[in-house]
DNA sequence: ACTGTACCCTGTAGGC
DNA sequence: TGCCTACAGGGTACAG
């Protein structure tokens, strides 16, 4: 489900009702998700407060009152379901943990292939873990410039689809997004890297064009509440509306909407993941 | 250091 | 109906 417009709508969903309540009960149904929950999980969270939740790339923070952090990925299918009456989803035998919240709420973490996981990290140490000291810049901050993009990918052979899917470079992008985001800029996902910097490590044209496609397709998948594909759901079980706007993603062999564009979008795969893309106005 | 592939897990869609 | 394959928003562990 989740990149970062998705994790973005998830996070506002549950915001009002987890920040300021208690974890008045965990329920944790199974040891693991993609990794071990941490030990004591339920004690560990059980009787705290949520000071105030946050996001980083496709992480949700929650940072507790007694300054540990509970850090939550979703995954590929990872979603939480709100309730005021104990009940889940429609699908109980991946409704792996629920938060009873003091507010009354109740949130399900439902994940069917359990790519998603949950941490607890000390405040002071979070900045420092291995899963996140490394991410990349936030792209709808103020360090996504094309000099920023020019410099990471200076001397880099990878594809411009391998390189915005690196984490490291810019933390929030996936699969969905960078074919939009290269659909807007007007790009080609197989050109290298190494192009978005002229010979002198000056960010070229192409950085410039690519900056504020990235933002702009970020905010208006997040205006639309985020992308519904399969299953995914806000946590108010409204429906995200943003892949009605998609221009390539999904569209193989339909017509580029691009005006003027008699292309035919195509599919290709990339790093195991395909990527659509319009190669007549994409260069 | 970088790059590409296999793999983690479960569900679904489509061809036969 | 069943069986098989390919594929799905995530990321990591390797081998080369």
């Amino acid at each position: 489900m989740p990149e970062l417009p998705e994790v973005e709508i998830v996070r506002r969903g549950l915001e009002p009702l987890l920040v300021g309540a208690r974890f008045e009960r965990v329920e944790q149904r199974r040891p693991d998700l993609r990794f071990p929950l941490p030990r004591g999980f339920q004690k560990r969270l059980e009787g705290r407060s949520v000071r105030g939740l946050a996001r980083r790339g496709k992480y949700l923070l929650a940072h507790l009152c007694d300054d540990n952090v509970l850090v939550m990925h979703l995954g590929m299918t990872g979603r939480f379901t709100v309730s005021h009456n104990h009940r889940g989803g429609g699908d109980p035998r991946h409704d792996h943990v629920v938060f009873h919240m003091s507010s009354g709420a109740s949130l399900t973490y439902n994940d069917p292939r359990r790519f998603g996981f949950m941490l607890l990290i000390g405040e002071r140490a979070l900045d420092r873990h291995p899963l996140i000291k490394d991410l990349g810049v936030e792209p709808l901050g103020n360090e996504l410039t094309a000099a920023y993009l020019a410099r990471r990918a200076r001397g880099k052979t990878v594809s411009l689809k391998g390189f915005l899917a690196d984490q490291r470079i810019v933390a929030g992008l996936g699969n969905i997004y960078i074919s939009e985001a290269l659909f807007r800029a007007a790009l080609s996902p197989n050109r290298r890297a190494a192009s978005l910097a002229k010979a002198n490590g000056a960010p070229s044209e192409r950085a410039e064009r690519l900056v504020p496609a990235i933002r702009a397709v970020l905010q208006d998948a997040i205006a639309a509440g985020g992308s519904t594909l399969r299953d995914y759901r806000k946590a108010d079980g409204e429906l995200g509306e943003f892949q009605h706007s998609f221009a390539v993603y999904g569209r193989e062999g339909k017509p580029c909407v691009r005006a003027g564009c008699r292309g035919i979008v195509r599919r290709s795969v990339q790093g195991g993941r395909s990527t659509f893309f319009c190669p007549t106005c994409q260069r």
